[in-house]
DNA sequence: AACGCGTGGTT
DNA sequence: TAACCAAGCGT
């Protein structure tokens, strides 16, 4: 859950998501919608569904345990190098180093290393540091330290240089560059992504199909959709479901803004639509228990309390700045 | 090896 | 408020 989400932010989930796989086993006996449904509102789903299957491989090879061997965690779904340094020091006592946004920060403003997020240099330098700095009595505290001194005072924007414990040995500070290590990174294009979603009712219950395991929201539900050119929402899907007729009624619209995308899903009611392969009709207390992005969550919303068949208002959900560059 | 992958807090 | 970014990983 740590992965690239703020301390902050995942301890509510945290608590929830062991309240309901208490264990390992647990984790592992669960299906994938359990697993999804519970990682609810986290983002990159691919850590659910790699961390589900590290439970199996747990279950399966280490007896329902975390290895204490390196090689061995890192062939766990979802373990890269970061998450094998974090285990094998802080769980395991083991002097491995670990490089986070955090401690990427401090070292490169402490010994004055050049370059930005993802240049590979400088990630191999980073980590050389991180290595020969953990050696100690106890690593994972030093580790945890590290990160630490990053989030609360070698903080990417307004450090507290002043309350700084390594202050007098900074490099970027004796030379004033505090504020310009790490350089700053080009910020992604965000894509715009236009979906038509059709909107099937059966009483109070609405057709859901499951996305491909990989990819954008991969093994979520989402309404029937098509990608679509804005403005043509209505012939995209009349072209990929002809049954449904000449008029689809327009429900409404959420906007949600990605890292590196600008969704805009059009919601239309529909009806005759031939429930496509693996589709489920799902009432709302039956769609608390799957996973469903936020942005699909708030669609579900609107679309499961419009219960006049003929219609209400449109309605619009945004939540973002729109589009860039 | 560059890029795709969510969401929410902070400023 | 629009931009930035967070205990990164897989391909």
């Amino acid at each position: 859950m740590l992965q690239q989400t703020q301390v902050s932010v995942v301890l509510p989930y945290w608590s929830a998501f062991l309240a309901r796989f208490p264990d390992v086993a647990a984790l592992a006996r669960a299906s994938l919608d359990e697993v999804l449904a519970g990682w609810r509102g986290l983002g990159y789903y691919a850590r659910a569904r790699n961390l589900h299957r590290a439970a199996r491989g747990m279950m399966e090879r280490h007896g329902g345990r975390l290895p204490d061997d390196v090689a061995a965690l890192r062939a766990l779904p979802g373990f890269g190098r970061y998450t094998v340094g974090a285990v094998a020091s802080i769980a395991f006592g083991r002097a491995v180093p670990l490089v986070d946004g955090n401690v990427a920060r401090v070292l490169a403003r402490l010994f004055g290393i050049e370059g930005s997020s993802g240049d590979v240099a400088r990630e191999k330098q980073l980590w050389a540091l991180a290595g020969t700095l953990v050696e100690g009595e106890r690593p994972g505290d030093w580790n945890q330290a590290l990160m630490e001194l990053g989030a609360t005072v070698c903080r990417p924007e307004q450090p507290t240089c002043l309350l700084c414990p390594v202050r007098a040995r900074c490099v970027a500070l004796a030379s004033g560059r505090v504020a310009d290590i790490p350089a700053r990174k080009a910020p992604p294009r965000r894509l715009a992504l236009h979906l038509a979603l059709a909107a099937a009712r059966r009483g109070d219950a609405v057709l859901l199909v499951r996305r491909d395991g990989t990819g954008l929201f991969g093994g979520l539900w989402e309404l029937p959709g098509v990608e679509c050119a804005p403005g043509s929402e209505l012939e995209a899907l009349r072209a990929r479901w002809p049954e449904v007729g000449p008029a689809p009624r327009p429900l409404g619209r959420v906007e949600r803004t990605l890292t590196h995308r600008a969704l805009t899903l059009d919601v239309f009611a529909v009806e005759g639509l031939e429930p496509p392969e693996g589709a489920r009709w799902v009432t709302a207390a039956e769609a608390s228990t799957l996973g469903i992005s936020a942005a699909m969550q708030a669609v579900l919303r609107h679309v499961l309390e419009d219960r006049s068949p003929s219609g209400g208002r449109q309605w619009k959900s945004s939540r973002s700045p729109r589009s860039r560059r």
